[in-house]
DNA sequence: TACGAAAGGTAGAATTTTCTACCGTAATAA
DNA sequence: TTATTACGGTAGAAAATTCTACCTTTCGTA
């Protein structure tokens, strides 16, 4: 991960530091393959709310931010940038009194969509052949259990 | 992780993103953690910092920046706020003919860096506990393996 | 009923982080 | 010898992100 390993393995061998490198390495890897494979007119997170309001089609802008550990208002830059640019529709509807924005994927956003899904399906199949099932489940529980260790020490509330 | 939890599982499912998930957790962890049982003066980044220069004392700016990941100006800008706060000093120190900045830590950064410390190992032993020496090794070699299968689809290069 | 909290959203300022460009030295290779 | 590249570092502009405050409606409850 560094050049000169000796100098820092007794820094870098500890569990979170070991998370937080993997969480960056992904970061990093979505930003290449997306700009390789997929298109250059789309952030990876952009990406992740295409494929959010697909699957989830009244997703709101809180639940984007949730979903993305961002600030409402920063999704709320985000999505109207998409809208500038022609990748969703931003429509006002009322949920009983209120009024929502419902966010439409438009067939520009769409084509993209389609396009990273396909191709994120490919890794998918590359994680497949690489983790066993148990594997998968094993290492979610990893996961979980450290969210849980840090949870017990102080109570911790994502943004 | 979001309230209504059954419109999301779906999206959360996947690997990447419950790593993703854990990092940003084991962040908002280490903010309140140090809030609450270190110090309101330093940042985790920053005590991440003294960390690195204590173990490895002629650590340099660039290498601060990798091991953050965070580009070299802004850690540049980083210990010079440290500076002023009095937590490090930094001295110009030549190694050949080129000049590279020493970082030392003062008494107030090492009282706060002891403090750190103390609260840390108390984390690490929780972990203990939590997790097996088999474990955690089964745990980083499980990440490990995950960065390794995403190298093998596009060269991911850390900023 | 009334009050406060929570949820959906926006605006603008403030802060953080990144992105160029630089400068100078060292090492390497054509 | 002369490029070329890498390294250590800085400055300033640009972009990303967060923070604060605000508006409106709903919901729970005292």
């Amino acid at each position: 991960m560094i050049k000169n390993i000796e100098r820092f393995t007794q820094l870098q061998e500890n569990l979170a530091y070991q998370i937080d490198y993997t969480a960056n390495f992904n970061r990093s890897f979505r930003r290449e393959f997306q700009m390789k494979y997929i298109s250059k007119d789309i952030s990876p997170d952009e990406f992740v709310i295409l494929y959010a309001i697909t699957n989830v089609p009244d997703i709101t802008q809180s639940e984007l931010a949730k979903l993305l550990f961002k600030g409402k208002a920063h999704i709320g830059k985000i999505l109207n940038d998409m809208e500038t640019r022609g990748i969703i529709k931003r429509a006002a509807e009322t949920r009983g009194n209120i009024i929502i924005k419902r966010n439409i994927i438009t067939p520009v956003g769409a084509e993209i969509y389609e396009k990273g899904n396909k191709e994120f399906q490919r890794i998918k199949s590359i994680m497949k052949k690489e983790f066993s099932d148990d594997d998968i489940k094993q290492f979610i529980l990893y996961l979980r259990k450290f969210r849980e260790v840090l949870n017990s020490i102080v109570d911790v509330k994502l943004k």
